[in-house]
DNA sequence: CCGTATCCGACACGATACTG
DNA sequence: CAGTATCGTGTCGGATACGG
C-alpha cells in the first residue's frame, strides 16, 4: 500500500521544508542573496538598495556569512574598501530563487486581474 | 551596456519575491499545503501532523483559504465532517516546493558532513 | 563609510483554557 | 471535533544616536 510510502515522503519533505526556512527564511535573507548577484556591494550600497536598516542588515549579514552564502571582503589598499560577495555556495539556491520569483510574478498578475 | 538591464531585472526580482513571501512566507503555510498534498485532513488531524497550535492553524488555514490555496469543505451528513483540501491553484507551488525541500535535504546533508 | 547600542512598538508564536 | 479567547514571551524590525 502507498499509504505508508506517502506519509513517509511527505515527513520528509517536512522536514526538508524546515532545514530550508531555517537557512534561507525570513524577510531578508533571499533578497540580500539577489541583490548581491547584481554583483559585490558595500555595506550602505545593500541598504539602501533594499532599503533595510543598519541594524537587520548587519544582523543578516553576519547570518549569512556564518552559514556561508555571503564572505565579507576587505580590501586593505586604501581607501580601505569593504565588500559583500556572494560564495560558490550561494549559487545553489538559484533553483528557489527562479522558482519564488516566477512564482511571485504570476501570483501579483493573479491579483490584478482578479481585482478588475 | 548590461549594466541597467541588469539592474531592473534585479528589482524586478526582489519585487516579485516580495510578493511570493507575502503570500506564503512565514513558518506554517508551505507546510501545511504540504500536509494536505497527502490527502485531506481535519482541523486535529492537520495539529498532529505538524505540531501547531490551534491559534495559529485557525489563523494560517483562513489566511490560505483568503489566498485560494485551501478550500474549507463541510459534508453535512451525520455525522458532520470539515475536511480542508489544496485548490487547483495550489499546484502553481510544486515548483517551489520541490526546490525548497530539495535543497533543505542537501543542505542538512552538508550540515552533517562539516560536522564531522 | 561601517557598523553597534539602545529604545520601542508590532506581531508571530505558543500554552492553556474554554465554548458549541 | 472545530475552533475562539486570553495571556505571555520572544523575535522582528524601524528610528535614532553614537563610535571606530
Amino acid at each position: 500500500m502507498g499509504q505508508l510510502l506517502e506519509k513517509k515522503a511527505c515527513e520528509s519533505r517536512l522536514g526538508a521544508i524546515d532545514d530550508a526556512l531555517y537557512a534561507i527564511g525570513g524577510k531578508w535573507k533571499l533578497k540580500i542573496i539577489i541583490a548581491l548577484k547584481e554583483g559585490n556591494k558595500r555595506f550602505n550600497e545593500l541598504q539602501r538598495a533594499l532599503n533595510i536598516s543598519a541594524r537587520m542588515l548587519s544582523r543578516e549579514l553576519k547570518d549569512l556569512e556564518l552559514n556561508g552564502f555571503v564572505e565579507r571582503k576587505v580590501y586593505t589598499e586604501t581607501p580601505i574598501v569593504i565588500e559583500y560577495e556572494l560564495t560558490e555556495y550561494s549559487n545553489s539556491l538559484s533553483e528557489i530563487l527562479e522558482a519564488l520569483s516566477s512564482w511571485g510574478k504570476k501570483h501579483r498578475q493573479k491579483l490584478i486581474d482578479e481585482r478588475s
